[in-house]
DNA sequence: AATGCTTACGGGTCACGTAATGATT
DNA sequence: AATCATTACGTGACCCGTAAGCATT
């Protein structure tokens, strides 16, 4: 399982339609189809409802839904984080902190 | 960022050693190298402190070694609630629960 | 010379976009 | 026929392992 797959996948239920997904993320909707068939092959199970009227999430679904978020926003955060730490390795050599 | 990267970063940082690192997650050593130029790169400072007798993290390493820490654990648990979701599905039709 | 990490090189895998196909209304 | 998603196909990027190089002790 990847980060850029949990993202996508976030796309997709939250749009709950692969073109618009797609584009929201700019990407091709094939790139979408295969690596949501991809994710949902690891997993073992379906995660979405294909329709031609669009996509639904089925329950667990929903709960990669939920675990995606925060994993994502947790991915994000950690960057700023860890960015935050780098600059401030700078100046530390002769002033204490900040 | 990617997964596979805060998971050669634990195993560098924890074993404070390239080799022993690579030999932990059954990679060479060159491959983990790599991935860790490209992390530091992409988070703008340096994560690591490589020395003849071995490497230490830095204090954006530490900062970051416990945000994947977290973030590789999420990852394992989101994915077994996944699939513990996916399997109660199959049963779900006609008897209520289990 | 030995240890530890990095750069060079070649091969296999993976992701993507465009184009064509399938399915439902 | 129109919409939504999937499969087919070719290209480019990425990851890896082996081999060679550099630095420190």
């Amino acid at each position: 399982m990847e980060l850029r797959q949990l993202r996508y996948f976030v796309a997709v239920a939250e749009e709950q339609h692969f073109g618009r997904a797609a584009k929201r993320l700019g990407v091709a909707q094939p790139a979408l189809s295969r690596q949501m068939q991809r994710l949902e092959k690891e997993l073992g199970g379906a995660l979405l409802v294909r329709t031609p009227q669009g996509t639904r999430v089925t329950p667990a679904g929903q709960v990669l839904l939920e675990e995606a978020r925060q994993l994502v926003s947790g991915v994000d955060a950690a960057m700023h984080r860890v960015r935050s730490a780098t600059s401030t390795e700078l100046g530390q050599r002769r002033s204490s902190a900040r």
